[in-house]
DNA sequence: CTCGAATGAGACATAGATGTCTCAATTGAG
DNA sequence: CTCAATTGAGACATCTATGTCTCATTCGAG
């Protein structure tokens, strides 16, 4: 029975979500394996967590691979670029947490790409005239990792059901809470 | 020099904004004491993040009776209560991270008391007929928490100004990115 | 089946953070 | 000024998470 990776790191992660802190020994059982195991596979918390960071980045690429942001109109790809990021979204939720990712001299330079894809998104919608010029393109992408980050919490609180999970997002990050009086 | 309590927890919600696995021993050194009379303050790091996390939730119910939120519209309530919020933003930050917090079996009942606040605003928003009815008063408080968390964040990255705070939360929670056809 | 590789369980030493204590220096009220 | 209270600096023991190692067991390819 071989270590599956990405099966660990996938276990490890929904642990570590609501547990930042939690020891290496139960990091290694939440993944149904060894404290040993988990120890021959990544050496070291530290590159646990760069691990998990990295896995976080390269879904993050794919999810917005996927959505293929460029077609269509902002606002459309927009809600498929949340749809897309939702399994991600427990991921994405402990990282946000690791503050110490961010804090350093080498920041993993996957991040920046990602926030040049969603402040290009958002400056798309703006050009395009659907996009208010008033928010910052770049607020508007630190935006979308807080809410994505909020809602993955939220659901797994139990005040947030799973499936609503694109649509409370994208209908707050572009419609806003004030009634359209259409 | 007595030592200020309340400005040691402001300069230790400081540091483990940013670096939230720091020592006792940086903390003390950020809030310009000795370790040791911050261990006579605050017996042991637990004591430290409750003092905290009671300070926090006393700046945010401070910062709601100041907003009044019963007080006239719903969207001018969400206003104030962001320009409110503000100074207690990075508290906030490094609380939210500390996931801890809300997982035990004893959860301080502020929380729950802040998000019946909270969800009363937005329900009344509804009922007046000001929002729409699609997002649920649960989620749009949970995206308050968030936004503030991302807005604090983003602010000691440098990528928005201090300035912008309340805007930049208020104009996407009530009117979102997408531009309204006046 | 056979055997090499991977795993699990546990022991062990280590490092770093923490809590406590002492003592000298400083503060500030009376 | 006087003295009690508070603080800073540092030593000290402790504790917990961690990293490493060993050995028996299990898995799976050939």
């Amino acid at each position: 029975m071989v270590v599956d990776r990405v099966q660990v790191l996938r276990d490890a992660a929904g642990l570590l979500m609501r547990k930042s802190g939690a020891t290496l020994d139960e990091v290694a059982r939440a993944a149904g394996i060894s404290r040993a195991t988990l120890n021959r596979h990544f050496a070291g918390r530290d590159a646990l967590v760069r691990a998990l960071e990295d896995l976080g980045i390269a879904e993050c690429e794919d999810a917005l691979a996927k959505a293929q942001l460029e077609e269509g109109s902002a606002a459309d790809a927009v809600r498929r670029m949340i749809r897309e990021l939702e399994p991600s979204a427990g991921l994405l939720a402990f990282l946000y947490s690791e503050n110490q990712l961010f804090e350093g001299d080498e920041q993993n330079e996957g991040w920046a790409r990602l926030d040049a894809n969603l402040v290009a998104l958002f400056r798309r919608g703006q050009e395009a005239g659907e996009f208010r010029l008033e928010l910052s393109p770049i607020w508007l992408a630190e935006a979308v990792y807080g809410l994505v980050v909020s809602a993955a919490w939220s659901i797994s609180e139990g005040r947030l059901a799973r499936n609503d999970f694109t649509t409370m997002i994208a209908e707050l990050l572009l419609g806003g809470a004030v009634r359209r009086d259409t």
